[in-house]
DNA sequence: CGGGACTTTGAGCAGCATCAAGCGTTGTGG
DNA sequence: CCACAACGCTTGATGCTGCTCAAAGTCCCG
């Protein structure tokens, strides 16, 4: 039996385009790949040798300037797709943020693929035609919005986004989930310094929005609050 | 003879995927339109009903807050696809900088001829992932660069986005251009005011490493010492 | 129980925004 | 042909947001 036949990704991820007989061909040029957290996958600038579907866990995307200043500019969960096929560098290190599981391709099996099928292809650039609509979107916040926006935003954005980590997509929300983020991180996604955005927390805190059982745990007390603060 | 022939964008479009008789056929669902500067060709937010290929000129993409802060998102020159296939809403608008001709599609008709045109789809799926690469390192930018940094490099980014509007794309530069921004659309691409803008041209040009002989004209008298500002 | 990493809190400062004139260019009508 | 209005840009003065530097606190791990 095809191990993507059991995959908990298999419905959601590019290879839902794909007969059982197709994915049992995509197996054989994938292997599965497990990653700790903070253990990259493809590092800033690399020649683009491999192409991946996120299976389990949480990576970021992360670029960074010459002297040590790191703006994440991507977060990717499972059924995702990472990686620059045809050609091109990716400009960006993938990184596993919580343990992760990955489907791994060589860049040129998953390009000649990829040509021969042409519904793979469909899917996955409908995947790629949304990313874009949402980091453009990201683009307000880092440019325009102010550090209360930016925080308020990223809560609502993550409390969506982590609902279903598993195989139904129904547009939910959570009021209580685990951050898969540090505070250094939070400021990397946001473009604000680990201090700024501590201090936001206690704000939110302080005022009743959200409540902090534990370092890595978000409690959303007041929605409506939150959204509002998000501009 | 069909007018895609003659396109002056022809051969970088995506329709360079396609045999004469396709582009013929492709012909046949789209229409050319003319904008003049400051007209808007998509709302943000719209329902996605029309899609496009620019043929000439410069168009803007941008979101907004609802206090009026606005962002641009993107920039698109000729040959570039503008518009979201395949469902889903565009989050930004769409507006000429310079009067600018392009060539429109009903989103229905561009999905249906794209389905049956794979090495179209593959053409778009290429740019569409060179222009996420692009937008995410832009957020780079946004997120962690000082002011003279942001203008620096926007100043390099134009001198070489604005080499060859025409058909060739050799990746060069230029040293003397038009910019296609008010001082308001700078600062809106680099999420500053525009009172900043004006200060870092007036700064770079103090400095000699920029002139500026009119309002829209850049002159780069130093790229190496702009390349060095741009972080 | 102790060491180290991460986070919070505080004080001071700088960079950029805001508010407010002044200037130059372009276009219009007398 | 000139006056002047409108617009976009520049320049200046001031203040606030978020950064920097510093220290104390908390959690997690052995």
């Amino acid at each position: 039996m095809s191990s993507c036949d059991t995959c908990l990704v298999r419905n959601r991820a590019i290879c839902s385009a794909l007969s059982g007989a197709e994915v049992e061909a995509l197996n054989t040029i994938g292997r599965h790949r497990t990653l700790e957290p903070g253990q990259s996958l493809i590092w800033e600038d690399d020649e683009s040798i491999l192409v991946a579907n996120v299976v389990e866990g949480v990576l970021k995307l992360s670029t960074g300037t010459e002297d040590g200043r790191e703006q994440i500019v991507g977060v990717v969960y499972p059924a995702d797709f990472i990686g620059r096929p045809f050609g091109g560098r990716t400009g960006h290190s993938v990184t596993a943020l919580t343990s992760a599981k990955v489907c791994v391709f060589g860049r040129r099996d998953f390009d000649e693929f990829a040509r021969n099928h042409p519904a793979l292809e469909h899917k996955l650039l409908e995947r790629t035609l949304a990313e874009l609509e949402r980091t453009r979107s990201w683009m307000l916040l880092l440019g325009r919005k102010s550090a209360s926006e930016k925080v308020a935003t990223f809560l609502i954005d993550m409390s969506e986004r982590l609902v279903d980590t598993g195989c139904e997509g129904d547009g939910a929300s959570l009021s209580r989930f685990e951050l898969p983020f540090s505070r250094q991180q939070v400021a990397d996604v946001l473009g604000l310094t680990i201090e700024t955005v501590s201090r936001q927390f206690t704000r939110l805190k302080s005022e009743g929005v959200i409540d902090l059982p534990s370092r890595r745990e978000i409690v959303i007390r007041n929605r409506d609050e939150l959204e509002a603060q998000a501009g």
